[in-house]
DNA sequence: CAACCAATGTTGGTGCTGCCAACGTAACAT
DNA sequence: ATGTTACGTTGGCAGCACCAACATTGGTTG
């Protein structure tokens, strides 16, 4: 009887069981969720403008090659993030006098709140995502997930 | 003293340790692994091709529309794939004699031994993936991910 | 039966993320 | 002084996910 829907009320065991599956199917969800929020309190900002206000408000000013280096995001799209952040007064760039290749890029009080108000959609997303998951259970996740990342950072 | 390096050798906190940031991390990781593995045995096919030909080879021939909900692929994504995938003798495609809008799909027997092939691929992204953790870490790390996407499918 | 609505495949387009190549300028090394 | 590296910028590409619109076909309802 091929065809039938009750056929399909579940994924392929070749692929469901598979942490890169898993992985790629928990990464679009909270994709999902985390644009969503972005969409909500959106003055068009995305991910890789929360990354880089977020690296900027904890390390303080920084150039644009280690904005990069810390958020995992490449030159040329730190570029490209960073001149609509400065179109919204959210940080500034400025030349470094010890360096004249350098920017230093710098958050502004507008971003600084900016950065509060997308922790909050943030924030929420990590429970809408976790929310099946005990205190204990979202503990050992990040604990393990982290132990795969550690190794490759060098 | 700003813009020292050692400032730099590790991520904000505020993004660090939580999940989403994590899996999102993880899932570059994972697609980097997956995409230089297609990339070597790769006749182009990528993990959409790979998706389509383990649904067929699990659940036999099924319509688009089904393939695309038990793979979690968009129709008009299903479409191109599976074009793709034609293209390389790798499925069929024909006409539904009871319905005529839908298409039965069916992989070949050179869609099948190409499956076995990705699926060495898909294999050893796995071990790269996981090499830091334990046969048992892992196994709670399946547990932990499936019990996040599980009740959403509804 | 006729009129409407739902399903199916197709086309074409969008957005986000992650990359890479090339360029000019500036700093550094030898 | 020369060559090499670092930096920011521009422009492009690929993969994944998603959406809108359309024609065709099937089913449903008045």
């Amino acid at each position: 009887m091929p065809l039938s829907p009750h056929q399909f009320d579940r994924t392929p065991d070749r692929i469901t069981n598979r942490p890169t599956w898993l992985i790629s199917r928990a990464f679009a969800r909270s994709s999902a969720i985390l644009s969503a929020g972005f969409e909500q309190h959106g003055d068009g900002l995305r991910g890789y403008h929360y990354r880089l206000l977020a690296a900027l408000e904890q390390w303080g000013p920084a150039s644009q090659t280690d904005l990069g280096r810390t958020t995992g995001i490449d030159r040329s799209d730190v570029t490209a993030a960073l001149t609509e952040l400065e179109a919204r007064h959210l940080i500034e760039r400025r030349a470094d006098p010890q360096n004249k290749r350098r920017n230093i890029v710098t958050i502004t009080p507008g971003g600084i709140s900016e950065l509060a108000a997308l922790d909050a959609v943030v924030n929420k997303a990590q429970d809408d995502l976790l929310a099946p998951l005990t205190q204990a259970q979202r503990h050992q996740l990040v604990e393990l997930l982290t132990r795969i990342l550690e190794p490759t950072d060098p």
